[in-house]
DNA sequence: ATAATGAATGTGAACGTACACACGAGCAAT
DNA sequence: ATTGCTCGTGTGTACGTTCACATTCATTAT
């Protein structure tokens, strides 16, 4: 119960004790060019002894630029999300920038309002939209909140050149016409939910194989991403044997639904072939191991942000769709 | 090319709109008791007319309060890290704190003191530690950095009182002692990697049920939480098949040596029985459906949270465990 | 030799808010 | 009537930094 509050140093502080004005302790801060080489060593020594560090809302205040990225995505935990959430991180402080993020557990539009409010309550100076919901897009174009932004969905079917993403379309493309190479023509497709863009996107993918070749079409299944669900929407399917290969939206519902392929004594890929999508670290050790599409979800996040940092900076740079890849393994068979 | 830059709102600006002073939206900003409820209502009609945002890096630099609560997390996207931060997330945002994350990737002392370097630089509150390597903790007891923490790793093991975790030695005597209760005797263990607290907690928790019945210890594989490690470890192992069950320590590296049983012409659990531990949404769906320990990821967060948050306001809250629950599904069985 | 330039540094604002204090009005107690 | 209290509101100041502008000094060009 002495000291009190010790306050922490600041920039005069500093300056007193380096012999210098405060004004050349932010020019060495800034690393303003003309200031001498020993003078901006001194400064710094001082800096190191004292343990100075300067004060971000200080800066931010009288900037008015909060050096912030706001990060809005879904409140479950997914593999995507969470990984390129990851990669943002990384990317936005390298570029010096923070992130925050928030997520939204609902879709309905109060809830991505308010969610969208508290980011520019942050000041957010850029943003990054991985809920992928049809209605945040929308949202975000009626809101028209003046800060650059980008999603991490596809720009063809989300609208809008805000868009830094996996070309889904193909990738959902190449899964079907794997399946209809191998000589499959009874194709099932179970789906993301319904508003969802990547869903869509994937959906897209696969009636367009579809209807490459002519094979029949059928009313995909609208799933919502979980393992659960492919389990029992799978139970449900197999009663009528009337597909030989599945392509399920994601890894997870591949799995489940295989889980139901054996629950039914049906062989995979011997009775019905499968493929996911996303590639997730554990789809290769499913039994079977899981075809699937991989996407690298870091790669995105970092482009995210490299875009909205130039965008900052005033340049202008590509969206580039980053395509994805097939990777086959042993849950796909020809037909027998 | 004309309004040149609109400045954003302030609090004088309202207060003119509303012919009051400054001081009093302030007031009705932070809600003080005594403001006439005519006048707070006119001032908040302002509010909502211009679209008035109070300026966080201003409150942040007068009250010296960032309202911010740091995340030290790891770099790999796990679920049970990821489900923590995404709850520590929202119960912050409910508590009126943001959460700033920061992830590290390699585990040496420069990258956590550097990790922590910059937290402390966005002048963070709290700090909430998922990064669960002792050095990490030792790191952050060694620098003493002045705020309130809490580590979501077991107590007992990694030292002092700043934690909030399930009790994982707790659940890892339950699932090796499940396996003992159905008759194995040859148990082995696949851990997680060296430094590890979980790690050395699952570890002793196993050896604490293999002792109390004075089975054979073995030597744990160290692992490093990979599916792909289990699967290679499994590879191995199975090579000579002295054991009947095993206890991963985590639900990737349980699949990863489920994989390799396939693989090596062995059943699950005809042959060996396996015990993961997480519970992973997809354990469930794995084939067989997985044997495991689960954790309620979302409640230590939430919990974490609101500790810290206590802790801020000077109130003093034990640090109760959470205790972990054993999930029997299909991957265990008795030896034959 | 002198003016002009540029490098290196210093001084006075300003950013938007909250806190300490002050002040007037109304009212109860003396 | 005076004092003291509470309620509601206003004024001055500080937080720590950067920006615009000012100043000094050495160097170069005329």
């Amino acid at each position: 119960m002495e000291p009190e509050k010790v306050r922490a140093p600041n920039i005069r502080d500093v300056a007193r004790l380096a012999g210098v004005s405060y004004q050349t302790v932010s020019r060495v801060l800034n690393e303003h060019p003309s200031i001498r080489e020993s003078t901006k060593q001194r400064v710094l020594d001082v800096i190191q002894e004292i343990g100075y560090r300067p004060n971000q809302a200080a800066r931010a205040l009288v900037t008015s630029r909060s050096r912030t990225i706001g990060v809005l995505t879904t409140q479950t935990v997914n593999y995507g999300p969470s990984t390129s959430v990851s990669a943002i991180e990384v990317a936005a402080r390298e570029a010096g920038y923070r992130i925050t993020v928030t997520s939204i557990s609902s879709t309905d539009y109060t809830a991505i309002r308010s969610a969208l409010d508290y980011l520019l309550t942050q000041a957010v100076e850029a943003l990054v939209v991985i809920a992928p919901q049809v209605r945040v897009l929308d949202a975000i174009r009626e809101m028209d909140f003046g800060v650059p932004y980008v999603t991490l969905q596809n720009a063809d079917v989300g609208g809008g050149e805000h868009s830094m993403s996996v070309d889904q379309v193909a990738g959902a493309r190449m899964a079907t016409r794997h399946l209809i190479e191998l000589g499959h023509t009874e194709i099932m497709h179970i789906s993301g939910p319904q508003d969802w863009i990547e869903a869509e996107a994937r959906m897209q993918g696969y009636l367009e194989a579809i209807n490459e070749k002519d094979l029949r079409t059928r009313a995909p299944i609208l799933g919502d991403w979980t393992a659960h669900f492919g389990y029992y929407a799978g139970l449900e399917l197999l009663r009528f044997r009337d597909f030989t290969a599945l392509f399920a939206s994601n890894d997870q519902m591949a799995l489940g639904f295989i889980h139901a392929c054996w629950d039914s004594g049906l062989d995979v890929p011997g009775d019905i072939s499968v493929v996911g999508f996303d590639d997730i670290p554990e789809a290769a050790h499913f039994y079977p191991p899981l075809t699937t599409v991989r996407q690298n979800f870091a790669e995105i996040g970092r482009r995210a942000v490299s875009l909205l940092v130039s965008e900052l900076q005033g340049i202008t740079v590509d969206h580039a769709q980053i395509v994805p890849e097939l990777v086959v393994r042993r849950s796909t068979a020809a037909p027998r």
